[in-house]
Formats: structure tokens, sequence, C-alpha cells
DNA sequence: CGAGTTTCATAACGCAGCGTTATAAAGACC
DNA sequence: GGTCTTTATAACGCTGCGTTATGAAACTCG
């Protein structure tokens, strides 16, 4: 207060800076100017001039302001999602192959927003969203599955793919039987991922009964690598095999098998409110995922890209 | 609060801190954080541990607090005398020949009190403590004289010697007759001066009529410089002769002349309250005299300095 | 793992600081 | 001296924050 009133020079002035009337302003100064015992101010004088001890407190009334104006600066950016820390929950796929991609044009938007990515399935995710130690997690999950107290925003369909690599002998073809599949060693996701249930349940669809296991458990990057220096196959997400899309590197077969039953999705706690980070993140990540969703369309309407 | 809690790790300590009660903090922070929209602190966990955002609006705390810190400080300093601004007004030879040395003693000892020297008669100075451009006035004064709404506080009883230079013919002499002194030069204080008026008096008392100005109007130093230099008198306050023993230059004669009816004292406004620094100013020059005055005695029973 | 200790949260109550508007008084300006 | 600007005072009400008493967690330790 103190402040306002020598940096502007009179009351009404200071009394506009701090957003309060002139008359309050008017009686702290004399609460404090009697509490201080001594004249902050040369008394009768109109150009309002400070004290000695008047403006030495202001100096220090100085930071104070400075250090509430620096508060509300970081309170607002704070309010408006630009600053903070999001714990990002995923299974391993999808964030490696789709979600980060997403993250990192984010995180450029916005830097000062702190984002941990923390690997996990249904299981490890859920109660971590539940004790607050996550902010979001995004998985694919069945509808039917969500437990009491979350809810979930479904962001794109589950579809899976059959992937192999770019020159893979059964990549070029336009049509490819289930009898052709079953001569080529597969690479399983890991035991505990819902893509390796997407797998079985694939590969009893088909009718394969024996299938070769060349590799497994690895993380997608460990997957694609495989995948590209042999002629294994996998179940990937789609999604996942779409974003790889500019390195070539990766096929879909032309073999429609059936959609897996858990969608992909945005999954919250319902008893924690989201920071304005997070739920920035959130927006972020279902605005990225509809243009995904059109993008998808688009692209497998030309001919330049087959799945 | 939020500072208070961030540095001491918690509540109780932090209430401690800041001198108020775990319950009070302990609302604050929950409205706090009900205001933000976010916690500061860690939900549920004992070594509380603030939020980044807490920390970060603690680190501004931190100034304020700091702040705070330096305002009592100044305030302390302030109040206690040690800082200031203090107007003390005089009449130029008690000023430069005694008052000018107390205050240079004062200043060694609290060198943040500013002291502005002003000098002047009675007649310049009233007004001045009057509308508060002075805080004290050293002077000599009649008690009947002083005005409605002033205190003064004699300090030292008024008393004037006759002064020539140290070797002045009638400077040895033990005994000085008022025919000796007729035929030496006078040197008269300006003439508005009180002083002037005791030299009058003086004059008039021993029963010269006619007497030879040889300079007038000048300043203590002035007047020295000329009565060092020459064989004229004047009239001088024992006190400033008493105080200039040590430079040899100035005696006084062995003839004892009529105490002025003024006695030096401090002059003060009982409208304005002494700020502290002005109170101390007072009751160091209080003191300074009271040690000269005892000074004076002691001096005097002896025989090496004969005034 | 349960008892004990520490620490934080909640409740109930009261005071005072500070916000407001309306209005008077005092300087400044011409 | 009249007018305008600026500060001081008054009356009123509400919110913030202080207190003590007490309950509920969470950490510690044998």
């Amino acid at each position: 207060m103190l402040f306002a009133i020598v940096e502007k020079g009179g009351l009404t002035e200071g009394a506009a800076l701090l957003g309060k009337s002139q008359p309050s302003l008017s009686r702290s100064l004399a609460i404090l100017e009697d509490r201080v015992g001594a004249a902050l101010f040369e008394p009768d004088r109109r150009p309002l001039r400070p004290t000695e001890l008047g403006q030495a407190l202001a100096a220090e009334g100085r930071k104070v302001f400075l250090a509430g104006k620096a508060s509300a600066d970081i309170l607002s950016r704070y309010q408006g999602g630009m600053t903070g820390a999001v714990r990002v929950g995923g299974t391993p796929f999808f964030l490696d192959g789709v979600i980060s991609g997403m993250i990192a044009a984010f995180h450029f938007k916005h830097p000062d927003v702190r984002i941990d990515q923390i690997y996990g399935y249904a299981n490890d995710l859920l109660p971590r969203l539940e004790d607050g130690s996550l902010d979001l997690a995004i998985l694919p999950m069945r509808a039917s599955s969500i437990p009491q107290g979350f809810s979930f925003e479904q962001i794109l369909p589950g579809r899976n793919v059959i992937a192999c690599r770019a020159g893979h002998p059964l990549a070029r073809r336009s049509a490819v039987k289930l009898t052709d599949i079953g001569q080529y060693p597969w690479i399983a996701p890991p035991a505990d991922s819902p893509l390796y249930q997407d797998l079985r349940n694939v590969l009893k669809e088909i009718g394969i009964k024996d299938f070769k296991v060349s590799f497994t458990g690895g993380s997608l990057s460990a997957t694609v690598s495989i995948l590209t220096g042999s002629d294994a196959l996998t179940v990937l997400p789609f999604s996942v095999v779409f974003m790889m899309r500019q390195q070539r590197a990766v096929s879909a077969l032309s073999i429609r098998i059936g959609d897996p039953d858990r969608h992909l999705g945005v999954l919250r706690h319902d008893g924690l409110k989201l920071s304005p980070a997070a739920n920035r993140v959130r927006n972020h990540i279902r605005s990225e995922f509809e243009t995904l969703a059109t993008s998808i369309t688009r692209v497998s309407q030309s001919t330049v890209w087959r799945p």
C-alpha cells in the first residue's frame, strides 16, 4: 500500500493501482502511521512526498508488491495450464507409437508444462489414478469394464492389423489369404498386455493353433526392429502402424481381422479434479486424435498408402 | 505464511515462526488452496512437501517475508533512534563553538542519523519549530520569554567572559581593571544576535560609552581569527571559550562581568512529538552538557587553566 | 503389526481490520 | 477569492483470522 502511494505520488492514483477506494487507502495509511508512531509523508504537502522512513518502508513494500505480482503471474500461468506437471500413464505401444508424438507437439507449445510418462497396463494404472499419482491414463478399455468412480472418454475405436516389414512377401498382395500367414513366425507383445490378448484372439479367429513366437515381451521399438529385420508378423494397433507410415518400414497386411472390443480412450478418476495443465493435455490429445481420425479416413481413401 | 510452512517443513513449526497458532495456519492454508484451486502440498504426506506450485509461490512468499523482516528492522532502528534525520537549530556561536563537537561525537556513535544544523536566532528558530521544519533549537533564552506551547530545558547557566587572544597584554594579569580595557578595540558579534546585546550590556555596565568596533557580523571562527590576530576584545559565552582551551589561542580576561539573564537550553515545540532520533540527540546534548559542567568546575579549581 | 507420538484438520466463537459510499475539509491553481 | 482536485472523516457491514478444544490421520518404533 505504501509503495503504491509513493509510486503513484498520491492516494487517489495509488488506490487505483491497488484496485481499492481512496478512503480505504487514506485510513490504512493513517493507521499505519499511528502504529509506526511517525509520519510517513510530509504533513500538509499536497504533492504527497514520503518521509525518509516512508521512503525506506516503501522500498520494502515495492518488493512485496512485486512478489505479489509475480505470484499472481505464477498463478495465472498455472490456472491457464501453461505451467505444472502432468503425469500421463498409458500402455507402452500406444504411448510410444502415438501419444509421445502428440506430447512432443504439446510440449512445443507449452514448454513449461512438465509431462511424466508412466508405462503400464490397466491393473497398474487404475490404482495410480485412484491414489492421485497419475492424472490421466491413455489405454484401450472395454466400455463395460470401467470401474466405478472413473470416467473414460473414447478417442479412437479399437482396430488392429497384422503388421509386417515393408518389403515383406505378403505386403504387396492386395488380398492375403489365411493359409499364407501360417508359415511366418510371430512376434508377441508382452504377455500381460491387452495386445497379447488381441493377438491370441486374432490367431484363434484365423484358426491358427500352433504358431511360432520368435520374439516376445519387448517394447514397440524393439518389436519394430525385429519386424523390419525379419519376415515375422505381429498384431499392432492400426493407429500405431498409421503413425509409422512416414518411415515406410512397416506395413499392414491386406486382411481384415476382427476389431478388438477394447477402444482407446482417456481414463481419469472422478474424485480428483484435473489440474489446468492436465486438462490442456487431455484436450490436446483429444483434438490430436480427432485430426488423426480424419487423417486416417482421408489417407485410406487415397491410394498412396494402403493399410 | 506459505513460505513459513515450506521453510520449516510443517505447520506446527511454521506457526511458531510466524508467532501464530497451528490451527490458524492450517485453515489459512486450506483457504488459500481453495482459492488457488490446487493443492499446494502433496496430500496425505506427513513430512509436508510442497507441490511445484506451492514451491513457486513459497519462493515469492520468501521475498515477502524478508521484506517484512527488513521493514521491521528499519522500523526498530528508527524507533530506537538509530536512524532518521534531526534538524537542530541554534545560535551560530554556540553551534560552532560547543554543539557541533557534541554532534560529531553523536554522529560517531550513530552514523545513520543525519543531522542538519540550522543557524539562526530566536526569531528565526521559533517559527521553524512551530511549523515542524526544525526538531530542536539550542539557544540562550530568558525563562520569561518562552512562548506558549514551547518547552525549554536549561542546560547551562548563562555566563559570558571578555575574550582576547592568548598572548594579549591583558591576558596575563591576574586582575584586570576597567580602565585597562578602554583602549582596546572591540569585535562585535552580529548585530541581531543575543550576544551583541550582551556586549552592549557589558560595556554599559563597565561604563564604556564610546568603543571602537574593529570587526562585526562574522562567524565564530572569523571572530576568533580576528581575535588571535589582534589585540581586540570581544564578549563570548564562557562555554565557547572553555571549549577552545585546548588550542590555547583565546583567553578570557580575569574580570568578572555580569551574567546574562539568558540561559542556554534546548527549546522545542510541544505540539510536535520528537522523533526517536531527535530524542536521542537531545539526551546526548544534555548529558554532554552535564559532563561539560562538571568539567568546568573541575578545571576551574585547578590552576592549569584560568578563565 | 499395534501402541504411542506427532502432526494436521475441524469446530465454534469473537474481534478487528478493511472494504464500501457519502461528505467534509484542505491545498493548489488561476 | 472562487473553483477544482485531493485527502480526511464518518458510518456501516462483512470477511479474515485470531484463539482454544478436540478429533483424525500418518509416521515411528519395539
